[in-house]
RNA sequence: GGGCGGGUAGCUCAGUCGGGAGAGCACCGGCCUUACAAGCCGGGGGUCACAGGUUCAAGCCCUGUUCCGCCUACCA
C-alpha cells in the first residue's frame, strides 16, 4: 500500500479482501498451545454444516470476534475455536431431498452409499458458512477448525458413550418418544415446538360390556381410539362408584377393554372419563405400566395405520380421523365436537406433526448429571450474563427429564452397541467386538441408531482441543473463559455442556457464559424465510461495509433486549467508518511529512491536553464495558469519541497550531498529539472495526506490522472521576463557543460576519482562563476578537448569554434588528423561568431541606443562585434592548 | 397453567447509586468554513403505558391494572 494519502471515501470491499487475506497468511489468529501471556478462549457455536450466514450468526460471530481481538491487544494469548455441525437430521434432508431430485432415495442407495454423499456433499457445500464468517472478519484459528464428525470427535464421542453406559447413566428400552413421521425417527423433548392449534375435542361414548349405558371420553385425536386398550376413571369419582359392568366396548374395534381406576385423570375435565392408548401417548403410556395394559400400535413409523387399526389399516393418520370420526357419528357414538385449542408438537427440523409413539430407545439418565451442572452455577464457577438468564436455565434443570439421544438416521454417530445373534446379549464398546462376551458367538451386528447432533455438541469445548487425550491445548485453555450464544439453545446446548464438561473433565467448560439477543427485523418480528423479512447479512457487507455492519450490531446489543435492524441503521454506521476514514485522511495530510513519537504528554496546549485526557477516559470506558460484556456501551463511548471530541472538537481547534507555519515548535507539538491519539483511537477501535483501522494503521507513519500485534492503550484510573485541569478549562471554552453559536444560529447571523464579543466574569481566574484561551474562542466561533473584563458596562446593543457565571456580550450593532433579539432573550428566560419553578419549590419544602443529604440541598441551593443570577443578567439585557429598540 | 422480558421524543433504543429526562435516525432553519455534503453549525419535540403506594424526592423501589413479545407445560 504505497500511497500514503487516503482516499476521499473508504472503499471497504478491497480493503477486507486484503487484509483477512494478510492476517491468515502471517498467522495473527493462531493461539499458541502454551506461552507465558494469560489465555483466552472461546469455542465458537458451531453453525450446521448445511447453515448459510443469517443475522444471528452475524451478531454471536461479531460479539465473539470483538472479545477475542481486544483481548489480543490486552496481550493474552488468545484461543478463537472454530468448526461446524454435522447436524443430522437437517444435513440428511438436504442430501436426501437432493437425491430426490435425481429420482433417487437413500434406501435404494444403502447406508454406506448414502454416508458416502453426505461426505461428499459437505466437501463441496460444506464451507460456505466458514467463507462467510471469513467475510464478517471472524478472528478464529483456522488452522484448528474441528467437525463433530472428523476423527478425534468422533473417538470422544465413543469414549463417552461406553463410560456413561458403563456407568450406568446410558440405558436402552421401550418407551414413548416424540416421533417424526417424515423425519422417521425419534426426537428429544427439545427438539418439539409447540403450537397451539384450534382442533376439537371429540366426545364419544363407548358402551358397557353388559348392562345399559356406557362411558363418555373426550379426546383431541379421535384416531388413537383404534389403540385403546382401557378406559380410566378416577378411583373417588362417584358418578362412576356403581357401575353395571367393569369394562366396555371399544366402538369400532369391537372389543372389550377393562375400566380403570386411577388418581391421575382428572374429574373436572370433559366427562371424568379418560380413554387410555399406552402406545400412542406419554401419560397413557405411564397408566399402562400401573395397571399392566397391553400397547396396541395403531399409528405406524410413517404415519399411516397398522394393521392393528383394523379397517383403517393404510389410512394417513389425518384422512382415519376423519374416517373414525364419521363411522362414531354413523354408529350415533359421537356425542359431541366442541372447539378446542391444545398444543401441537411439531418437528423442529421439517415441521411436520409429531406423533407420540412406542418404540425402543436409547436415553441418557439426566439428573445425576445436572446436580453438578446446578451446584457450578450456583456457586458462581460459571456466571450466567445477563443474570436473568440463570433462572431459565434453573428452571429446566431442576425438572430435566431424561434425554433421548437415539435417532434412526443414517448421518450421525453411529452407537456403538452390538446385539449377538446367537444369545441376543447387547455388548457397548469402544471398538467392534469381535465375539460375544456372553456366549462367544461371532454373529455380532451393530445398533443402526445414530445419536442426537447434539450429543456430540456437548462435548465440543473438550472434544475440540483433543479430548480424550490430556493435551497441552487442553491444559492451557480449558475452561475456556466465555460462551457467547443465543438463548435458543440454552437448554440444547449449554445446559448439556455444563453436565458433560463437568462430568468429564471434572471442571466446568466455561467461566461465563453471555447471552445475548435475537436479531429481529425493525418491527421486532423474528426473521424467517416464510415472512419474506430476511436481511442477508452478506447483502448489508456489501452495500455498507464489514465494519459498518460489525459496529451496528455492537451498538445495538443492549443486554436483555432483542436487535432490531434495519439497513438503516447501518447506513448510519457508514457514516461513522467514514468519518474515521476522513479524520484519519485529515491527520495524514499533518503527518505524511514527519511525524513525532515522542511523548505527547509535552504538549502544553489546552486542546491537546484535553483531548490526551479524554482518550484516557475512553479507553477506560470501552475495557469497562467490553470487561462486562456490555457491547452497545463500549462502541457507544468510542464513537462518542471520534465523533463528538476527536472530531468535533479537537480536529477544529487543532487546526490553527497544525497549519501554522510561523510557530514551527506548537506545530510540532501538535503533530506529536494527533499521532498519537489517531493512533490509540485506532487499536481502540480495531476489535469493533478490523478493516478500517488495518487500513489506517498500515497507512499511519510509525506504524509497523498489524494493528492485530498492537498493544491495547493506556487508560485513566478506573473510578477516577474528578476532571483534570484541561478537561474544566475546555468545557468552559467549549461553553463559550457553544453560546456564540447559539446566538449566531438563533439571530440568523450570516457565517462570514466577524463578530465581536465580550466576556465579563467576576471571577478572577475564569477571566484569566478565557483570556488565556481567547485564541481558540476566536477560531472556532469565528469572531473578530474577544475582550475579557470583569462585570461592568454593557453595550446596550448587544446579545447576551450566560455561561456559567460568565456573561456573553455579543455585539449585534449593524449585524441584526433588535425586535428579534428581543424575542430570543424571552423565549430563554421562559425556559429558566420553569426550571427555576422547579427548584424553587424543592427549596420551599421544608422537609426537603431537613431530611435530604447536605449534599444535596448545597447542590440544589447554588444551582438556585445560579439560574437567578442567570435571570437577572437576562432580565436586565431584555430591558436594555427593548429601551434601545424603543428608541430605534 | 407457570415463568421471563418489555411499554421513555415521530421511529429505534440508552438511562449506573432514587436527586436537574438522553442518543442515533427523522424533522425544521442556516452553511459548498482548505478531512469529510456519507459533511458542518444551530433548533423544535416527552403525561417516562395506566392507577395507587413508599420517600423530602420515583423513569428507577413496592402493589395492582392493561397491552405487546418470548420461553415453558402430560389435563385427554
Amino acid at each position: 500500500m504505497s500511497s500514503k494519502v487516503l482516499d476521499k471515501g473508504y472503499e471497504p470491499r478491497q480493503v477486507e479482501r486484503h487484509w483477512y487475506a494478510f492476517w491468515e497468511r502471517e498467522g495473527h489468529f493462531a493461539a499458541a498451545d502454551s506461552d507465558g501471556r494469560p489465555a483466552f478462549s472461546i469455542v465458537i457455536p458451531p453453525p450446521n454444516v448445511t447453515g448459510v450466514l443469517h443475522m444471528g450468526h452475524a451478531l454471536n460471530n461479531t460479539l465473539q470476534d470483538i472479545l477475542c481481538r481486544y483481548h489480543r491487544l490486552k496481550g493474552h494469548n488468545v484461543l478463537w475455536m472454530p468448526g461446524t455441525d454435522h447436524a443430522g437430521i437437517a444435513t440428511q434432508n438436504v442430501v436426501e431431498r437432493q437425491l430426490a431430485a435425481e429420482g433417487r432415495d437413500r434406501h435404494s442407495l444403502g447406508r454406506e452409499k448414502f454416508i458416502e454423499a453426505v461426505w461428499q456433499w459437505r466437501e463441496k457445500s460444506g464451507s460456505a458458512i466458514i467463507n462467510q464468517l471469513k467475510r464478517l472478519g471472524a478472528s478464529c484459528d483456522w488452522q484448528r477448525e474441528r467437525f463433530t464428525m472428523d476423527e478425534g470427535l468422533s473417538l470422544a464421542v465413543r469414549t463417552v458413550f461406553v463410560q456413561l453406559y458403563e456407568q450406568g447413566l446410558i440405558y436402552r428400552g421401550l418407551y414413548i418418544t416424540n416421533w417424526c413421521p417424515r423425519c422417521r425417527t425419534a426426537l428429544s423433548d427439545l427438539e418439539v415446538e409447540h403450537e397451539e392449534l384450534d382442533g376439537h375435542l371429540y366426545r364419544i361414548r363407548y358402551p358397557f360390556a353388559r348392562g345399559e349405558g356406557g362411558l363418555v371420553v373426550a379426546t383431541t385425536r379421535p384416531e388413537t381410539m383404534l389403540g385403546d386398550t382401557a378406559v380410566a376413571v378416577h378411583p373417588e369419582d362417584e358418578r362412576y362408584a356403581d357401575l353395571p359392568a367393569d369394562s366396555v366396548i371399544l366402538p369400532l374395534v369391537e372389543t372389550e377393554i377393562p375400566i380403570i381406576r386411577d388418581t391421575y385423570v382428572d374429574r373436572a375435565f370433559g366427562t371424568g372419563a379418560l380413554k387410555v392408548t399406552p402406545a400412542h401417548d406419554p401419560n397413557d403410556f405411564e397408566l399402562g405400566r400401573r395397571h399392566d395394559l397391553p400397547s396396541n400400535k395403531v399409528i405406524a413409523d410413517d404415519g399411516t395405520m397398522t394393521p392393528a387399526a383394523g379397517r383403517f389399516q393404510g389410512m394417513d393418520r389425518f384422512a382415519c380421523r376423519e374416517a373414525v370420526v364419521a363411522a362414531l357419528r354413523e354408529r350415533g357414538l359421537l356425542l359431541g365436537m366442541e372447539p378446542h385449542k391444545h398444543g401441537v408438537g411439531h418437528c423442529y427440523r421439517c415441521k411436520s406433526v409429531v406423533e407420540p409413539n412406542l418404540s425402543r430407545q436409547w436415553f441418557v439418565k439426566v439428573k445425576p448429571l445436572a446436580e453438578p451442572a446446578i451446584r457450578a452455577v450456583e456457586n458462581g464457577d460459571t456466571r450466567i450474563i445477563p443474570e436473568s438468564w440463570a433462572k431459565t436455565y434453573f428452571d429446566w434443570m431442576y425438572n430435566i427429564k431424561d434425554w433421548c439421544i437415539s435417532r434412526q438416521i443414517w448421518w450421525g454417530h453411529q452407537i456403538p452397541a452390538w446385539t449377538c445373534g446367537a444369545c441376543a446379549q447387547l455388548t457397548v464398546a469402544m471398538e467392534t467386538p469381535a465375539r460375544c462376551p456372553a456366549c462367544g458367538g461371532s454373529d455380532l451386528t451393530q445398533e443402526t441408531d445414530v445419536l442426537d447432533t447434539w450429543f456430540s455438541s456437548a462435548l465440543w469445548p473438550f472434544s475440540t482441543m483433543g479430548w480424550p487425550e490430556q493435551t497441552l491445548l487442553l491444559k492451557t485453555f480449558y475452561p475456556t473463559s466465555v460462551l457467547v450464544t443465543g438463548f435458543d439453545i440454552l437448554f440444547f446446548w449449554v445446559a448439556r455442556m455444563m453436565m458433560m464438561g463437568l462430568h468429564f473433565m471434572g471442571e466446568v467448560p466455561f467461566r461465563d457464559v453471555y447471552v445475548h439477543a435475537l436479531v429481529r427485523d425493525e418491527e421486532g418480528k423474528k426473521m424467517s424465510k416464510s415472512k419474506g423479512n430476511v436481511i442477508d447479512p452478506l447483502d448489508v457487507i456489501d452495500t455498507y461495509g464489514t465494519d459498518a455492519f460489525r459496529y451496528t450490531l455492537a451498538a445495538f446489543a443492549a443486554q436483555g433486549r432483542d436487535v432490531r435492524l434495519s439497513e438503516k441503521r447501518v447506513e448510519g454506521y457508514r457514516h461513522f467508518i467514514n468519518k474515521l476514514w476522513n479524520a484519519a485522511r485529515f491527520a495524514l495530510m499533518h503527518l505524511e511529512r514527519g511525524y513525532d513519537a515522542g511523548d505527547p504528554a509535552a504538549a502544553p496546549a489546552l486542546p491537546d491536553r484535553w483531548i490526551l485526557a479524554r482518550l484516557r477516559r475512553t479507553v477506560a470506558q470501552v475495557a469497562e464495558a467490553l470487561d462486562t460484556y456490555k457491547f452497545n456501551e463500549a462502541a457507544g463511548a468510542a464513537y462518542q469519541f471520534v465523533w463528538h471530541e476527536f472530531c468535533d472538537w479537537y480536529l477544529e481547534a487543532a487546526k490553527p497550531a497544525l497549519y501554522g507555519e510561523d510557530a514551527p515548535e506548537a506545530r510540532e507539538a501538535s503533530r506529536r498529539v494527533l499521532w498519537h491519539v489517531l493512533r490509540d483511537t485506532l487499536v481502540l477501535l480495531h476489535p469493533f472495526a478490523p478493516f478500517v483501522t488495518e487500513e489506517i494503521w498500515d497507512k499511519l507513519p510509525g506504524t509497523s506490522g498489524s494493528i492485530m500485534q498492537a498493544a491495547f492503550p493506556a487508560a485513566a484510573d478506573a473510578g477516577d472521576d474528578t476532571p483534570t485541569e484541561a478537561e474544566t478549562q475546555m468545557a468552559l471554552v467549549m461553553s463559550l463557543v457553544t453560546a456564540i453559536r447559539n446566538v449566531r444560529g438563533e439571530m440568523n447571523i450570516a457565517p462570514a460576519a466577524q463578530l465581536h464579543v465580550t466576556v465579563q466574569s467576576a471571577d478572577e481566574a475564569v477571566r484569566a482562563v478565557v483570556a488565556q484561551r481567547r485564541a481558540i474562542v476566536i477560531n472556532l466561533a469565528r469572531l473578530a476578537d474577544v475582550t475579557v473584563g470583569a462585570p461592568g458596562e454593557r453595550s446596550a446593543t448587544a446579545a447576551t448569554a450566560i455561561v456559567g457565571d460568565c456573561e456573553l456580550l455579543v455585539e449585534l450593532k449593524g449585524v441584526i434588528d433588535f425586535a428579534q433579539e428581543a424575542q430570543r432573550l424571552e423565549k430563554e428566560l421562559g425556559k429558566l423561568n420553569k426550571d427555576l419553578s422547579a427548584i424553587n419549590k424543592k427549596l420551599n419544602n421544608d422537609s426537603f431541606l431537613e431530611k435530604a443529604p447536605p449534599a444535596v440541598v448545597a447542590e440544589v441551593k447554588e444551582k438556585q443562585a445560579l439560574l437567578s443570577e442567570k435571570q437577572d443578567k437576562l432580565n436586565a439585557t431584555l430591558a436594555r434592548v427593548t429601551a434601545f429598540q424603543r428608541q430605534g
